[in-house]
DNA sequence: AATATAATGACGCTGTGC
DNA sequence: GCACAGCGTCATTATATT
């Protein structure tokens, strides 16, 4: 099929091969196939120098080589596709699944596909006639336009927001520490720092979203990644950034990655029939006790070791896996408590403790998941391990700032930008608590944050190494019955400060260097 | 007793995959 | 066609504070 694709359409259009590949996937029920997962034990040692917690090489003895696409970056010729495609072929396997092998090319088209082409501002622009006045993103269209020269036209018209981008099957991103699928990518030139930047939000938006954030954002490639894979709950995410990929090292210790291994207890409650061995994502709000009160009273006339009728099993299990409840007694199902969310997403222990119950699931629920962003940000911990500049936006309860504490990577200077007052006493008290040595500065509104102030910052400590932050997901999620309006809604529209103030540090950095 | 803060419970719909 | 997942919002009620 991808030959005949390639046939159809010849070398040059990767694109159309993609899109005929997952039609052909989409017209067939193609059977599903694990990844393989290298073996391979070359010891690496890890620079892990003043840390309590010494990193058991041997428990990563992963052979983090990507040696087998070394090519990739170099290849240039317009007959890459067939290339790639055979390459893919090789990789997965002749017997492996269409998704596998389009996620592959896809990834590896994707480096390619981005740096060509349209100058940034064509892309990123489509309203150019008119003067925008009332939202954001037309603002920000407009300010690159003056600030930046103006070239030919492309010879490409990009739709409004009509390239859908693909989420892969696993969801994996660029490779988690077990499944080593790595891929060398070369980045957009615009993309490249400094600053490093890194870039979160829920990977389920309305359509759309990813594409404009990814044009936006140097039309870096979002990396989507499920957190699943590093703990024991679902958190499905993309990951724009310009980090290198390569020698990625995990935290440690290893979270618990099933139900089972982080709650022990709730197995002398769990019934067969329920098969759950990771939780879902986890959210700002919880079910109530009518909730679980209405699933004890539809088990009560069953005992622990007899099953349930389907109907009774279906509504439970239905329950369960909407509110991500637990087993804590006989035919007894609850929510976790704060302090069990706060160990599933990577935070130290009672983190959150002392603000409301309800502040703290909704704090955490908005957060980061530490093992994975740590997985991604550790490539810093070699470049940077006399200390780091960050600005981290939309800090929330600190996660940035754990992640790279816990990589062990110095902060020298932290400017922490969050709008909410018991959000910032969290992570200042968890600042004071660990004895950092750095200096925090705390902000509230990133929309107060101008180019003065940021000049400001990087006159005062040379500059900022890292931009960080997820910007609110509100008006994305899945959950939001009311207000699921797409990135230019209330809250989430707070991304084109992300973007605004990214892109005045590159420019204020160039200048400086 | 008035006011501030916290907890409770009800509320669809989009996108994807099989 | 159906299963499933999903960093949420709001009005109302309860509890805490002044």
């Amino acid at each position: 099929m991808v030959m005949k694709a390639i046939q159809e359409h010849g070398d040059e259009d990767a694109d159309s091969i993609l899109e005929t590949l997952l039609l052909y996937n989409a017209l067939e029920s193609s059977p599903p196939e694990l990844h393989s997962s290298l073996e391979q034990s070359s010891p690496q040692e890890q620079p892990s120098p003043q840390e309590q917690q010494q990193i058991d090489s041997d428990l990563f003895s992963l052979d983090y080589d990507g040696s087998f696409l070394d090519g990739f970056s170099d290849l240039d010729s317009s007959n890459d596709e067939g290339i790639i495609t055979s390459m893919a072929i090789e990789r997965c396997g002749i017997d492996s699944s269409l998704v596998d092998l389009t996620d592959f090319i896809s990834a590896a088209q994707i480096s390619k596909a981005e740096d060509a082409q349209l100058p940034l501002e064509e892309k990123r622009t489509h309203i150019r006639s008119d003067y925008p006045e009332k939202n954001k993103r037309k603002l920000c269209e407009y300010s690159m336009l003056k600030r930046k020269r103006m070239v030919g036209h492309g010879n490409r018209i990009i739709g409004e927001d009509d390239e859908a981008i693909h989420l892969p099957n696993p969801m994996i991103g660029f490779g988690t520490p077990a499944d080593l699928c790595q891929i060398h990518r070369s980045l957009p030139e615009a993309a490249t720092g400094p600053p490093y930047f890194y870039y979160e939000n829920v990977a389920l938006t309305p359509k759309g979203v990813w594409s404009t954030i990814s044009r936006f954002l140097y039309d870096v490639h979002p990396e989507f990644v499920d957190s699943k894979y590093f703990c024991a709950a679902a958190r499905k995410r993309g990951y724009v950034h310009n980090l290198p990929i390569k020698n990625r090292f995990p935290l440690v210790p290893l979270p618990p990655k099933t139900i089972f291994d982080a709650f022990p207890l709730t197995r002398r409650w769990w019934p067969t029939w329920d098969e759950r061995r990771k939780l879902n994502c986890l959210q700002t709000s919880i079910a109530t006790a009518k909730n679980t009160e209405r699933i004890m009273k539809a088990l009560k006339d069953y005992d622990e070791d007899e099953m349930p009728p389907e109907r009774v099993r279906r509504y439970v299990l239905h329950e369960c896996r909407r509110w991500n409840l637990v087993w804590v007694g006989k035919n007894k199902v609850a929510p976790l408590e704060p302090n069990e969310v706060e160990m599933l997403l990577g935070f130290p222990r009672d983190h959150t403790r002392g603000i409301s119950r309800k502040d703290r699931y909704k704090s955490l629920g908005n957060s980061f998941q530490i093992d994975t962003v740590a997985y991604h940000l550790s490539v810093l911990k070699e470049q940077f391990h006399n200390g780091i500049n960050v600005l981290s936006l939309f800090s929330g309860i600190g996660g940035a700032e754990i992640a790279l504490h816990r990589l062990g990577i110095p902060m020298k200077n932290v400017v922490s930008v969050e709008i909410s007052e018991v959000s910032r006493n969290v992570v200042r008290c968890w600042w004071e608590q660990t004895n950092q040595k750095g200096n925090l500065y705390h902000l509230a509104d990133v929309r107060e944050l101008n180019a003065d102030r940021l000049e400001h910052y990087i006159s005062s400590f040379g500059g900022f190494d890292l931009v960080v932050g997820g910007s609110p997901c509100n008006n994305l999620a899945g959950s939001n019955r009311l207000h699921r309006d797409g990135l230019e809604g209330k809250e989430s529209s707070l991304f084109y400060d992300y973007f605004r103030i990214l892109d005045l540090v590159k420019g204020i950095m160039a200048r400086y260097n």
